[in-house]
Parts: structure tokens; sequence; C-alpha cells
DNA sequence: CGACCCATCTAAATCGTTTCAGTAGTGTAC
DNA sequence: GTACACTACTGAAACGATTTAGATGGGTCG
């Protein structure tokens, strides 16, 4: 009755209310086949008044199935949703969980805090974008529950979704040599989960922990060195976060280059808006003055002034596809994704040939 | 042993396999304090060899919480990582929810499907901008959980969180007004949930289902009500969606329109770059051909071209609102929000005053 | 009339934990 | 030598549902 009342009610108080067995009513709510529909009717009227609810942990247990699908990004919830790379993601991977009626529950990673892998209640996993090293995988597979792993090098038994970004980062590049350009910058993502923001030494640049990071870092190099450039020579800044404001200080540090570079890769559309903040701010046209090429081709960036060069990563369908596979785990069925989403080069506004004998800040 | 194991390892196997009581193993994982150094070793070995997990649902049930609180948002998942102005919030809420060590488990109440909402397995819930009549609302009652509603009419009990939309929109409509505009139209976000789009009249203006969507609509006639104007000669589009696509349908029926009205007032910044999109196919220049104010100011109504003049509400700090009266009602300490979260007015590029005798499309 | 079937309902086991209330056994204090 | 405290562990009862294997009683069929 009162609405404060402590103790919740249970599927016996309702059964114990009408001296029917706890079994019928059970079946009242799932099975109304096995009952006559008059017994049904008053069963789902006093459990309405008694204000009964059915207990999900308890008929999980019974069950054997939690009826949701633990997703893992960064350490932080706030990430999930502060990047639009994974909203698009999530935005897939959330159509396809919700047409199998299940909950999506997103799981922070905090540092030694494994513990919430561990407690999450769900039927399966999607590993997104996560340090390879990171000990939260081994965690998860600790669960033995059916993985989906995303942007990962693969791991043995475990379905997963990677995009050619090797590919995409060498398409960038290509377009930019192919305009012209000789002096090039790298506004990389960072190395490292602890990373400070700065220029990253070739050394630095052999212990990138994201595997997305690795290959773009290596389709860049590849293209620059196959059309004789010294990749020693080239400048490359780590951003300390994927944030605009990263992407900023990374972009005034090379206008500040001398030669300044003619164009610079991004490893983020994010990152490259931070970029035209910088060059907004030292009065840098973009793109006579400097050509930016993003990655990842979030809609944002068809809005923008100029509207950006970027590479195009199947978002969506990645996160469909992370879906799919962890459905079809989870029911049993076999199904697999066979090599890397395609990547392709969007040509907008913000890259042309570079100027001739440009080579100083104008102003 | 073998990793295809159909049966889970339980504890009571773990239990078994060393001749100690499942009640030992489980204080070996929970009360280290319950029981010798060396014996909780053996087991923690024993139980990782085995590769025993505990079952967070069995767990759940016997502690009493599920270890996530339940997030209710639009009918479609998509969405929650689809709207900047969701993600904001959902940004604040999920810092406050994983402080306190906490998933979050995202609820797609689609039609039909209370069920989801009736299977969560979730210790308190935020529902955040739902229709007023929706029986989601009802569904969530019944479960009998600590919940704050967010954007919702107060519920008896319930903390809520609330934002000052009437006193945003009418500050909007003041600005436009003390800028000399006269010819004013609304472009508006949805009255109901199966909004087709369209100038909306005024008897259509009386059912919106979204509180926000009211007070915003109420804000802004109060405005230019007490200006003199008449009501019901101002256009108002009601967008099908909250969708750039929508706003950009919005804004090429205003432009048809003749007189052309001077300024739009937009009730999200999406609707507002709608209309951005709208203007430059018309080749329209903002501001001087036409004023746009829009509401929320996300983070990329300072990168458009021109900046966005816009309320500000405090999407953050919503969220931690949110979270912060979830974590206390959760915990039965008493805690409640009093008042409205202030808007303001954030004048940027895309507001001025009127051309003299502009009324036609210039081209 | 006996056999069989059907619809309706129930008793009891079960899911995998946690926790309460003990039970030994050892050491300490008086 | 008794009382007491403390450590290390265990048995069994929850937690709240679902499910399997019947029980019961009536109706149908040959």
């Amino acid at each position: 009755m009162s609405v404060k009342a402590k103790g919740k009610t249970s599927l016996k108080d309702v059964a114990r209310s009408l001296g029917v067995s706890p079994a019928t009513v059970s079946n009242a709510f799932n099975r109304p086949d096995q009952l006559s529909p008059e017994l049904r009717e008053r069963i789902l009227q006093t459990a309405r008044s008694l204000g009964y609810s059915p207990d999900p942990l308890a008929r999980g247990l019974r069950r054997g199935r939690a009826g949701a699908v633990g997703v893992l990004y960064a350490d932080r919830l706030r990430y999930t949703f502060a990047d639009p790379v994974a909203g698009l993601f999530m935005q897939g991977l959330g159509q396809v969980v919700e047409e199998a009626n299940l909950g999506m529950l997103l799981v922070p990673k905090r540092i030694n805090q494994e513990s919430l892998v561990a407690q999450a209640a769900v039927d399966g996993f999607v590993v997104y974008s996560i340090p390879n090293n990171s000990p939260t995988i081994q965690t998860v597979l600790a669960r033995r529950l059916p993985t989906v792993v995303v942007d990962y090098p693969p791991i043995e038994g475990l379905p997963a979704v990677n995009v050619d970004d090797f590919g995409g980062a060498r398409q960038a590049a290509q377009h930019l040599l192919e305009l012209g350009h000789r002096r090039i910058g790298v506004v990389s993502l960072e190395y490292t989960v602890d990373a400070k923001g700065g220029f990253a030494s070739l050394e630095r640049q052999s212990i990138p922990q994201h595997t997305a990071v690795v290959n773009r870092l290596d389709g860049y190099r590849s293209a620059l060195e196959a059309a004789g450039l010294d990749w020693a020579q080239v400048p490359v800044w780590e951003v300390a976060e994927n944030l605009i404001e990263e992407g900023e200080r990374g972009g005034l540090a090379m206008l500040e280059l001398s030669p300044r570079p003619t164009a610079l890769l991004c490893m983020s559309d994010q990152v490259a808006f931070g970029v035209y903040q910088a060059c907004r701010a030292r009065g840098i046209r973009i793109p006579e003055d400097l050509s930016v090429v993003g990655f990842d081709d979030i809609p944002e960036t068809a809005r923008t002034a100029p509207p950006l060069t970027t590479i195009h990563q199947p978002l969506l369908d990645k996160g469909l596809w992370a879906g799919r596979l962890l459905m079809a785990a989870i029911r049993g069925e076999p199904l697999e994704l066979s090599g890397l989403l395609p990547t392709r080069l969007v040509v907008r506004g913000s890259t042309a040939r570079p100027e001739e004998g440009v080579g100083q800040p104008n102003r």
C-alpha cells in the first residue's frame, strides 16, 4: 500500500495474497497459456495493486541471461559522449542492440577498478578502442562471455572489427603529395594514456598503444617515404588527448616551425579542428597558406569553413558490425567479418596546392 | 580446463575442488580478514586456474543492488548518441555515476516495449526529456526505484532537475526585439512523437508533449506579446525531429514567406544549423539578411560561420545534478535541487539589426 | 466402464551468490 | 580451572524468480 514501504513486494507475496502458488503467478506473467484467463486477470490485477514488479536480477539469474550488453570504451564515461567518433560508433551498435531488445551497459574502466567489468550484469562485451596492453582486456576475457573487439589486434577466438587505417592514412598523405606538398607535418593522436602533448621523437613514435594510431602513423610514413621524404625530418606532434584544444596546441607549435610546413596530416577530425583554431589565431589561411587533412569524417567536417578534407571511415557500419557479431556470438551462431572495413579520401576545401615560395608566416 | 566448457564454473566448484566451504571462497573474495592469508591465496589461485569469475546477477540478487543506474532518453538508442545536447548531459551524469563506481545502462524505450524498463537490472533511474504523457514513466514508477526526472513536470516525491527554459526563450526573443526586429519566425522542436514537420496552427501549438518545448514556446510568446506583436501572426514551423536536415526544411519554408521574417528563433542549435544551411542554399546572408538565435549553446556554436547567437543552458551541470540527486536517493540521503538551473543569452555573430527595407528574398 | 487426454494448477528444485549464526580450537586473564 | 576473547572456518538459510515434473479433476472416446 504505502509507497514508502521498504520491503519490495515479491512474487511470493502476490501468490500468498491470492492463495495460489508462486509458479502460477510466474506463469501469469510469462506463460499466459498455462492458466485460465480469469485467474490470470485476477493475478495481474492484484500484482498491480500490490505494486509488484519482478526482480530483474532474480529473473536473470534463473534464466541465465542478463538482458544487456556491456560496452567498454575509454577510462572515463565522459569521453564516450564527448568524442563524436565514438558517438557514431555507438549509434550503429545501439541500433543492433535495441533491435535485439537488450540494454546497453556502459562500463567505465577506471584505473585499479577493473571490478566494474567483473560486476557488469551483461550477456556479452564490446571492447572498443582501448590500449593494446590494457589489463582490462584480461578482466574481460576472464568473464568468458561472448566478446567482440573493435580497433584491436586479433585475439584468438574473438570476432573483431577493424578498419583500414593504414590505407586511409596513406591516401591522406598521397593526396598531399600529389598536390605538390613536400613540407608535411603530422598531428598525431596520443601514444600512451599518460601522454603530455609535444613533438614526438622517433623513439616515442614506436610505442603507440592503440592499434589505430599505429596503423595510421605507418600509413603516413609509408606514403611519405615512398615519395622519397625522410621520415626523420617529418615533424610529428603528439596530442595529450583527442580534443580540439589539444589539436590547437599542436597546430600552434607547427606554425612556429621554420620552415613552416605547408600541410598537416591530422589523425582525427577533432584535432584538425584544433588546427583550424590555431590558424585563425595566427592569421594563417586554409588552404592557401596551409593544407589540412583530417581523419574519421565526422558529419561536422562538411559544415566547417572551409569544409575539411578528410579520410572517411564507416563509423556507423563499424558499430553495426560490432553489434551483429556480438549478437551472433551470444546466440551461438557462427559469424565473422573478414577483412578490413574500407576507408576513403574525401576531398573538400581544406587542401590545395602549396603557394609558390611560401615558407614563413605571413604576418 | 577447456575454454569452450559450456557450464560456467561456480563458486561451489572452486570450493569443492579445494575441499573448503563455499562460504570461505566467498570470503576469500569479499572479506579477506575472515580467513588466513595462506588459504586465501590458495583459493584465489585455484579460482583463477579454474577460470572462475563470480556471477554478477547472483551477487546482485543476494546483495540487493545491481551496480548500475538506468538512463531513459529517446525511443531509439541512436538519438542518445546523435544529439549533442544529450551528449553533454550524459557527460555530466556519467561523471557522477562513475565516481560512484556504477555502470550506466542505456535503456531504449521502444514502442510497446516497456518490458526493457521492467527488465533493467539497475539501482535507480534517470528519466531524461521524455514526452509528458509517455506510458514509460508509469513503468518506471512501477519499479519503485529511486528515480530522478529531468526536463519533466514535477512528480510527487521524485527529485527533479529543470532549467529555466521560459526565461531563456524570453531573453532570446527580447534580444531580437531590442535589435529592432518585428517580423520574427519561430522554428520549433516537435510537439508530438509523430510530428511530420510543417507550420503549426495555434491549436497545434497547444499540445506539446515535452516540457522544455512548452516552456520555450511560452517564453517566445511572452516576450513578443509584451512588445505588442500578435502571436497569431508569428509563423511557427514545427520540425519533425531535432535534426539539422529538419531545421533546413523549416528554414527553407520560412525563407519562402512573404514578407520574409528578418529573424528566426530556433528552439535548438541543431535546428539553427539547419537554418544556416537553408540560407546558404538560398544565398541569404546571416546576419545581414536574417538574424538567427539558437538554443542550448552546444560547443559547436562557437565554431560555425558566423558563430551562433544562442541561449546557454548548463547541460553539464544538469547531468551532474541528475547524478547527484540520484546517488543521494539511492543512498537514502535527502537532497533536493530547488529552483531552476539558469539560462543566459550568449550574443555571437548571427544576430544584427534588420536592414532597412528588406523584405523579399534578394535573388 | 475404463482408458486416455486435456486444462489447470502446484511442489520442489534450481540459478550462484552472500551472510547469519555457529563450531572448534587456541591463547589469555584472573 | 573457568571464563572469555579471538581466529579460522562451516552449514544452511536466504535473495526472488523460473521450470520441471507431477497432481487433480473433469470430459471424451470406444
